[in-house]
RNA sequence: GCCGCUAUCGUCUAGUCCGGCCAAGGACGCGGCGUUCUCAACGCUGAAACCCGGGUUCGAAUCCCGGUGGCGGCACCA
């Protein structure tokens, strides 16, 4: 595919700090990003930002790729697999930095800054005072090669700054249009600790160049650091690359998502009974509509219904109700021997050993559940009869004397049944005529409270096939014990 | 404070570019009804929005101007 117009082939890349846990927001960048590069048949690169390195650890990479493929958002280079591109993380990048911060240096484009810190918050301080955007005075800008030389060597701790051209920075946002930013409020900003230090604003173009992206797709908190993406860019006369912003996801008070309010780690959504194609349909519809008006799609439909272009411009709330009914929705068209495969982490041990009753007890709780997490308080009644309360078997105004007799009434019926044929639609054929004769209420209600020990269950005829012959005999014949 | 982004039902959004097809459509949630032994599912149905003020026009959610609100950023984090 080609790059409007140009003959570039799309490279798109998802590159994630490892400072935490993979985030919702986060999953849906990449989401946005690997849909688009799907799109047009362009490759999908993993990058591992990890230029902090006293926030990044090795078991976040991990949590993030786990999490990555856990949605299917599968990759064609990264770190785990390689590419032609490497190394994947920029820590292992080092050298490739180290080569055009000297080239910047030696041309006269960044400089050595010695400021320390106090200095520097005194100087930010009284600028927010006067009212003005705070940036770096250039105190340090104009020292001779000799002078900051000479500081380096003894030891004093030092900077490496950009020497910010002060013009107008302005670029075609794909979602928002035309951006322009005034660099002159930019100031020099600092773009590396040290020759072996790379800070996040200089690494990234430089690998965004080497790697030879065509499109970066991010949230729109990185509005504010294009500018001086682009300016370092152009310092090096590195070719353009195209920018979309995307808008962020909001808490309910349209606060940025924290903690507060909901679980902002995609693996707390798995931890809690949400299906991966869930996660990924609902990420996709916040802040994306198809154009037909269809809601619930697959990665395949999104690969062909999405449109960068369409993407709506302020901020998304996380409507997890909206995010419930969608998993809902999953849970009900899934296979459930596939369900007891994925149901697996959130039930006991003993009921994973019964395979067939589990499969059997899925497909009669399956309209029930919003989560998977669900299942276990829902069906604990097939693999073992609660001691519940006399009182739920009461139908109405019902006495215990009527309600037992009903239920021996039952049982005689129940008990001359095939054990064949005792299926469900069988057990209504033989059940339903009866209810003519003595109510629906007063028979099945106290049946299925005898059979679930609920008040809120699936029918009765359905727990009856699930719990065989002998097992609702038997529960029959504790409800009536119950009862005197 | 400064810079930037942004604004349609409670929420996600369609419609905005190219004004009339919009007495604003869909979805989640909420209410009602139906089905029903219960819960759920399902079907039908109801309430619910163009941020405000001017202007242009026969006509504005849509175009223009001015406000206001929300969000993001302003690090030797990414």
């Amino acid at each position: 595919m080609i790059a409007d117009g140009s003959k570039k082939p799309i490279r798109i890349r998802f590159a994630p700090s490892p400072t935490g846990p993979l985030h919702i927001g986060s999953a849906r960048t990449t989401l946005f990003n690997w849909l688009f590069a799907k799109q047009h048949n362009g490759r999908f690169i993993l990058r591992v930002d990890d230029t902090d390195t006293e926030r990044s650890k090795p078991e976040y990479e991990q949590n993030i790729i786990a999490g990555l493929k856990w949605l299917e958002l599968n990759w064609d280079e990264g770190p785990d697999i390689g590419g032609s591109y490497g190394p994947y993380r920029q820590s292992e990048r080092l050298d490739i930095y180290e080569k055009y911060l000297r080239r910047l240096l030696d041309e006269n484009k960044a400089y050595y800054c010695f400021c320390s810190k106090e200095e520097l918050e005194e100087e930010r301080k009284a600028m927010l005072s006067q009212g003005l955007s705070p940036k770096y005075s250039g105190k340090c800008r104009n020292l001779s090669k000799e002078e900051s030389g000479k500081q380096i060597e003894r030891g004093d701790s030092s900077v490496i700054r950009f020497k910010t051209p002060p013009k107008e920075v302005e670029f075609n946002d794909l979602i928002r249009g035309k951006i322009k930013f005034d660099a002159s409020l930019i100031g020099d900003i600092v773009i590396a600790k040290n020759l072996r230090e790379p800070l996040y604003n200089f690494a990234t173009p430089i690998d965004d160049f080497e790697m030879k992206i065509t499109h970066i797709i991010r949230g729109e908190d990185h509005l504010p650091n294009t500018p001086k993406q682009i300016l370092i860019q152009e310092a090096f006369n590195f070719n353009e690359i195209k920018y979309a912003h995307l808008p962020l996801i909001l808490a309910p008070d349209r606060s940025k998502l924290s903690k507060r309010y909901l679980e902002t780690s995609l693996n707390d959504y798995r931890l809690n009974g949400y299906l991966p194609e869930t996660i990924v349909n609902f990420l996709a519809l916040l802040g994306w509509h198809p154009e037909d008006d269809q809601e619930i799609l697959n990665l395949q439909e999104l690969i062909q219904k999405f449109n960068l272009k369409k993407i709506q411009k302020a901020g998304a709330i996380f409507n997890i109700e909206k995010l419930e009914w969608l998993n809902a929705q999953y849970i009900k068209k899934t296979d459930s021997v596939e369900l007891a495969e994925k149901i697996k982490d959130f039930i006991p041990e003993n009921w994973q050993t019964k395979k067939d009753l589990l499969v059997k007890t899925i497909e009669a709780e399956k309209e029930r559940m919003k989560t998977l997490a669900d299942f276990k308080e829902l069906a604990d009644f097939f693999f073992e009869l609660p001691d519940y309360e006399p009182s739920i078997l009461k139908w109405q105004e019902m006495e215990n004397e009527k309600i037992a007799a009903n239920l021996k009434l039952l049982r005689t019926e129940l008990e001359n049944i095939d054990g064949m044929n005792f299926n469900k639609d069988n057990l209504e054929k033989i059940i339903m005529p009866l209810t003519e004769v003595w109510g629906r209420g007063e028979l099945l209600w106290p049946l299925r409270a005898a059979l679930s020990g609920k008040r809120a269950s699936p029918g009765p005829f359905e727990i009856m096939e699930i719990l065989g012959e002998q097992e609702t005999l038997k529960r029959l014949d504790t409800a009536i014990t119950k009862l005197s």
